[in-house]
DNA sequence: TAACATTACGTTAGCCGTAACGATA
DNA sequence: TATCGTTACGGCTAACGTAATGTTA
């Protein structure tokens, strides 16, 4: 059976010219490499270089093999990645949450229907989702994004979700029932830096609006307490009464901020997940 | 770098189930495949296996791992070939005509353009032609088939043939100009076998002809000699008033014998075959 | 006890490196 | 004469086979 090492000693000599750099690169010494290639021809059965007295090249057959052989190689390695993310795929996976209260009341579910699993969790704005879910870098994800191909993708809707701007009882807002976001801009909100998807910062609407960026938790929730600064809250603590005290909830009228949550994995991980989408409907996050 | 022996004796072992029944496949010892899937785990850092005391089996990751390594083993199998056939295609090429007149005109021709090459010619029906084509089996045919895919093959017509039946000028159908196939139901006709796609034995009207096969050549022109058998002559010979002796041709009527040749090749072989293509137009077999 | 996998150990084939040689620019 | 490729040869690693051991149906 052809040795993949004089396969990968052809690439090397292809990219390298001469034999003695190639016997550098690969550090071995010029007579292996003579032997090796030597070997190459005759189990391949051809001849794949041009021999001149101090001199040695590729012919064409020799090129064409160098160029195919690359693909050989790259195939393998293929082969052993595949195989390490196949056997972890079977003990674990990886799960992507698009904002907190998802993973709140999701996390739980997952957890509970694979017990004995490495699962990893991330919270993350979900603008590469379907990208990463696609490079296997998550098997799971929870997204305001509805899939687009449904070839490729099975999924459920599990939840909404609606931002809510909460201001202190005496804030000049605080008559509103609802608001746009265009009526904030140069408002100054205490905005935390973990919010997933809904830091929208490619919204120019958002954008216009006076962030005072928060990136520590604690922080942030003492800034609440003690000053008049509004914040965003969401509809899964309005829906339960639970209110920040002394602060009046304002709901934010514009469809960015009012969204629907879908659970989704590739069809072909379809079996495996079925329990977890079993689990869920399209009030479980809300 | 990953030994694909071991590959291939992990592809055995799923077909043979026990360790003593690959050993006997494969021409070694059982300690010797303990040792080999032993490494192949340690190489890939994977588990492949399910052992118990005298039993072993491959798991999940093993069997995912046997079904993609069969793919890799055909890969290297094809890259072997390849470039072997690669090598043969430097060298010399084959190429099919579906008729005589065909090859004798283009034979010396493709001969002149490639004089250091070996070059395979084949007389034969051109019922598939395209299809050997397509197996690179051939690299140039000569077909009275138009080319149905264009961006798949390279082609240029090269001229036209039409069949005559040549009868002796006291036979019954010497009058005639021309003549239907149906006419000729049941009439015995001396009919030659190396004839390649003009043999039409598919077609109903060609079988209904009484055919004298004549399967040597020099058996065949002394019957027509001394016969008053018609046979089939083409308009190769009636243009250049080249008539056997004491006969009349007539022209057959039916489309399906009179034909339009065309050279093809691989659109991949274009720039290779361009020489042949630039020197024949569509009257250069007529 | 027959069939199977594994462990232990001595043997050997094959590949590597060092050294020496030959050709070229 | 410096660089490059090839040949010759001795040493070592890695994989094999034989023999022995342990387990199960």
């Amino acid at each position: 059976m052809l040795d993949i090492n004089l396969l990968k000693t052809l690439v090397t000599f292809e990219e390298c010219q001469t034999l003695s750099k190639t016997a550098e690169s690969l550090y071995i010494s010029q007579p292996a490499l003579t032997k090796q290639m030597r070997k190459l021809e005759s189990d391949l059965g051809v001849n794949l270089f041009i021999r001149k007295k101090n001199h040695i090249e590729l012919n064409e057959t020799g090129k064409f093999a160098a160029k195919y052989a690359k693909r050989i190689l790259s195939n393998i390695n293929e082969f052993q990645n595949n195989v390490i993310k196949y056997e972890q795929s079977l003990t674990g996976f990886s799960v992507a949450f698009c904002s907190e209260i998802p993973e709140f009341i999701l996390s739980p579910i997952i957890d509970d229907e694979f017990p004995n699993y490495r699962i990893n969790k991330v919270m993350d704005d979900d603008k590469d989702f379907y990208n990463l879910l696609d490079k296997s870098v998550h098997q799971l994800i929870v997204t305001h994004i509805k899939p687009q191909d449904n070839n490729k993708y099975y999924y459920k809707k599990c939840g909404h979700e609606t931002l809510y701007l909460s201001v202190p009882k005496n804030h000049i807002l605080s008559q509103r029932i609802d608001i746009g976001l265009k009526e904030l801009e140069k408002v100054s909100v205490l905005t935390y830096t973990k919010m997933g998807f809904w830091n929208q910062w490619d919204n120019i609407k958002f954008q216009k609006i006076h962030h005072l960026i928060q990136t520590d938790h604690s922080t942030y929730a003492e800034l609440i307490q003690t000053t008049s600064y509004p914040c965003f809250i969401t509809s899964y603590f309005v829906r339960r009464g639970i209110q920040l005290p002394r602060r009046i909830d304002i709901k934010i009228k514009d469809s960015e901020f009012n969204c629907t949550y879908y659970l989704v994995c590739l069809k072909s991980d379809k079996e495996k997940f079925e329990k977890i989408f079993n689990k869920i409907d399209e009030n479980t996050v809300s």
